[in-house]
DNA sequence: CCCATGCATTGACATCCGTCGATGAAACGC
DNA sequence: GCGTTTCATCGACGGATGTCAATGCATGGG
């Protein structure tokens, strides 16, 4: 390995993709170098969040009445096109942070429980770090 | 407000850009509905860590001898260019998670101290939801 | 029955993003 | 000084993304 880095420290860094258990319950980011399978997995997620907009309707979302909201009490609020709102909820619903229920003609959408709390936990530093 | 929606609830829901001093400390998403200004703020470092092999560098720095690493020990983990490792870790310095120290010849980069746990605190539900 | 409402889907478009090779600058060893 | 190493920046390219207007599909009311 032709590598003369200043600390040649060799940690298992797992380029590849071990079998490792990394779900979306237990593994700090922080306490060890995360698999390549895991990061795409929660990047995804982080991902869907990392929008404007999509932040906005999952805290809409939350802070309705109910806790859930259909399309036609966010579309006013982020002030964009109803094809577009229905866009970025599809994208929080595939992403799991979403649920979406049909309800005679309106579709209502409410937070999926414990998902944010989920990549909450992820992003904490250890207190033992 | 021609809106005939199933529970016109009223609530005051910040469509414009409110003075409301949601700064990165203490402003659960789910707890109220957040201004633009500060979706904006936020998502910019969700997006951040919303890419997989940024993520997996963030846990790699964290994971590393010292808690911090230099570009020459990342390359390798993540199997890409020096160029494209260079970007994404100015991303994530940008993004306020991570910190460059220049020592000789080499980049050092390490966790921001409470970046990702302030973020992890805008995350989660406050329990009395 | 027909029309109005709410919503998902499609297609299109401009922009952004991740990636690389090439280049240049700073620091170190000889 | 000169070559080597480390790294940031630049320019370019293909693919992904956010947005909209138009369309289609249910559902419910008259």
């Amino acid at each position: 390995m032709g590598h003369t880095g200043p600390m040649a420290t060799d940690l298992p860094l797992l380029t590849g993709s071990g079998p490792q258990d990394t779900d979306l319950c237990c593994a700090p980011i922080v306490r060890q170098a995360m698999s390549a399978d895991s990061a795409v997995t929660l990047a995804a997620k982080f991902k869907a969040i990392g929008d404007p907009t999509r932040l906005r309707l999952l805290s809409l979302v939350a802070a309705h009445d109910g806790a859930e909201a259909c399309v036609c009490d966010l579309t006013e609020p982020v002030a964009l096109s109803q094809p577009t709102v229905s866009h970025h909820l599809k994208v929080l619903v595939d992403a799991g942070l979403l649920t979406r229920s049909k309800r005679g003609t309106w579709s209502f959408y409410a937070l999926v429980p414990g998902a944010l709390d989920d990549l909450a936990d992820l992003l904490r530093t250890p207190v033992t770090a």
